[in-house]
DNA sequence: TTGCTCCTCACGTCACGTGAGGTGGC
DNA sequence: TTGCTCCTCACGTCACGTGAGGTGGC
């Protein structure tokens, strides 16, 4: 009547042979009987018990702990208390999940900001989160300063070409020229470049910075520490490390 | 100058030696020298190096996937990649994760129904899910009549009282015990019982069920497969599997 | 008798931890 | 010279997958 082979009890349980075959060696599912040949032969309880077994590694349970509980002579206890326990940490897996997926998102977003860039600069994460709100605000008083700047040079121009009073514009020229050095300066005195190679933040001569090739991130510069002259990222210069 | 020892570089990047060895094993993070003595020597890009793997490790990615980026002459675009890939991965955890909290859960809620019931029996969890529906639905239904019934044996008993009419109590109490007893018929149809060892869903005679040692979810019946007497727990009788 | 199923070793997986037994370097 | 650090094997972990080589049972 109903008892099955291995492999019939394979299929019922939808597990491979071999996992059967695991299961008993650890004792965790040992069949009812075995042949003279050395054949396994299960009965209906041990379905039952497979389904139980799948049910609870459904859950992430350890086959150890699994057997803990079906062995028990208290298993309602025991399942309870491991229930409660693994909990814990799926509640856990998820916390740290979110916060995988946090990271992972940082640096996917920041990403495009290194090319030509060696990703050995994507180090220290608290690091580029500072540094990206410090640069924001960089780049936006940048802006707030360049507008007005832009204003008052095509506002001269304009008034000159109506009028024919060419001295307004260059008026105008010279407190752009003026305004756009004053700038480049506060930004070279706001900003600092990391090594890629050796992980040293430095700030470079503003003759260097100035004239070095450079994206949207990165610029082209020689580092005082191992010598070498790399695609640097560019990073806030915080207020304790001037000097 | 900077170069750093095993056990300094492990410090510095709160591994420990022995990952250090196997890096260098696996090729992942090999030392910029190594001495006379067979000692390795590792430079600053090597912590540089070190942080990049720990970044990428905390977001789950394997050695091989981190060494394919870091060797990858692409690196930007690989990297890109691989964070989409595990940005999905994690996605799919959760996903995972949620479930198998909700599953958790609906075991621990339905735990306690299954006091002096091996717990072999909790094996179908959709069975379980349709089971808990149905079972509501039928104790519903005995609130349903078994309420009007109390209220009319009660009301004619206290009519009694007062009017000393006690035919119209003998009355209510007649169509009491009809109703009781065509509430307890009614139950009796509606469930059937599922042996713990074989698994057997069967329905016993009316009679033992009445009679049977029982708590709220469990019954000690006789299975008609495996001859055994077990707390079967009580199910809901589905229409297609009535006999 | 012929396939098919099942059997038992035994190695591989992944990222190290944990000794054992020996040596380099301050 | 004495500790301390570091070195290389090599086994263990966890839940099986994947052959290899052999046999039971219809």
């Amino acid at each position: 009547m109903s008892d099955y082979s291995t492999g019939e009890l394979a299929k019922l349980g939808h597990v491979s042979v071999r996992t059967l075959q695991y299961y008993d060696q650890k004792g965790l599912l040992p069949p009812t009987a075995v042949t003279a040949g050395g054949r396994r032969r299960y009965a209906e309880a041990d379905l039952q018990r497979l389904k139980l077994i799948r049910l609870l590694k459904g859950m992430d349970l350890s086959l150890a702990a699994i057997q803990e509980i079906l062995d028990s002579d208290q298993a309602n206890r025991v399942l309870a208390e491991a229930l409660t326990q693994q909990e814990h940490q799926l509640l856990a897996e998820q916390a740290e999940n979110t916060e995988k997926l946090r990271t992972l998102r940082l640096i996917q977003r920041s990403l495009p900001d290194f090319t030509d860039v060696p990703i050995q600069s994507i180090t220290d994460m608290e690091h580029m989160m500072a540094n990206k709100q410090g640069l924001r605000r960089v780049h936006l008083r940048m802006l707030g300063f360049g507008v007005p700047l832009g204003v008052i040079e095509w506002g001269t121009f304009i008034y000159a070409l109506f009028t024919g009073n060419w001295w307004f514009f260059a008026g105008g020229m010279a407190v752009a020229i003026a305004g756009a050095s004053w700038i480049s300066w506060d930004y070279f005195r706001s900003v600092s470049y990391v090594c890629p190679n050796c992980g040293t933040v430095f700030n470079p001569a503003f003759k260097e910075v100035f004239f070095a090739r450079h994206n949207i991130r990165a610029r082209k510069v020689t580092c005082p520490h191992c010598g070498q002259k790399n695609f640097c990222v560019e990073v806030y210069r915080e207020k304790t490390k001037v000097n």
